[in-house]
DNA sequence: TAATTCCTGACTAAATTAGTCAGGAATTAT
DNA sequence: ATAATTCCTGACTAATTTAGTCAGGAATTA
């Protein structure tokens, strides 16, 4: 569970559409104009979004993005893992090789920390703006 | 607000200082062999910890880091924020010089959001583990 | 048929993260 | 004093991630 720029981002693009869905499926350019951010780029974020079921392209003159949910469905951490793909966690993995036997513990205990944003930003979804 | 590896490892080696402490100054060659994390990069990390107030350094044989403060009075949120430095936010910092005016507004449901991050992290100290 | 928009993949550029190296400064122990 | 230890600093390089560019194809609407 990373949070970055590119997380942001995709959050930002999300309640754009959120936002102006009920006008139709938002296009790209409209979102990389207004949010700032190079179309190819969105493109890249997108096809993560949708490949995780989280919005449905429409082709064609008027097409564009809509949300594949209700807003209310979809949380910021949805997002998030969907364009950060991985959650890599420790090194060890669990395996507690480690010279003197402390790393998997505080290890562990990042994992719980990760876990604890992780549910702080599920409960946050996109219709609560 | 932003949460990487780097900040996984400054938080990881806090907890092993915040463990250790009781039996005296932890060195960063222990906490590099320990956690696996290069020496000289824990270096430039504990440059920033030590200028943002949370270690203390002690030079010479039997020397190595203490915790500034009380383990129950640093946060996580204090340790992300000082070897992350900035908290960017904003392209437009409020000026509210967008194309269709819904920028700006994105972009406070952004700084909320990330001000709701930061109260979380705020909350976990070292000591709760 | 033409315009629009998604969609894909390969490539490049910039920024960040991580690590290396070389050396100096303070402290402890011999 | 001298040597060993450890922090401390800065410059440099390598790897990874983020961001952007480019070229073109596929579906849909007018």
């Amino acid at each position: 569970m990373r949070l970055s720029t590119k997380g942001r981002y995709a959050v930002t693009a999300m309640m754009d559409i959120a936002l102006h869905e009920k006008q139709g499926p938002v296009t790209l350019a409209d979102i990389s104009q207004c949010q700032g951010i190079s179309l190819s780029y969105l493109e890249q974020l997108f096809s993560k979004l949708r490949k995780h079921g989280l919005v449905t392209g429409v082709r064609g003159p008027g097409g564009g993005y809509r949300l594949a949910k209700a807003a209310d469905k979809i949380s910021i951490a949805d997002i998030i893992q969907s364009v950060d793909e991985k959650l890599d966690m420790t090194k060890c993995g669990g395996k507690g090789d480690c010279s003197k036997g402390e790393k998997c513990l505080t290890h562990q205990l990042w994992f719980d920390l990760s876990c604890r944003l992780y549910d702080f930003l599920s409960g946050i979804k996109l219709d609560q703006y």
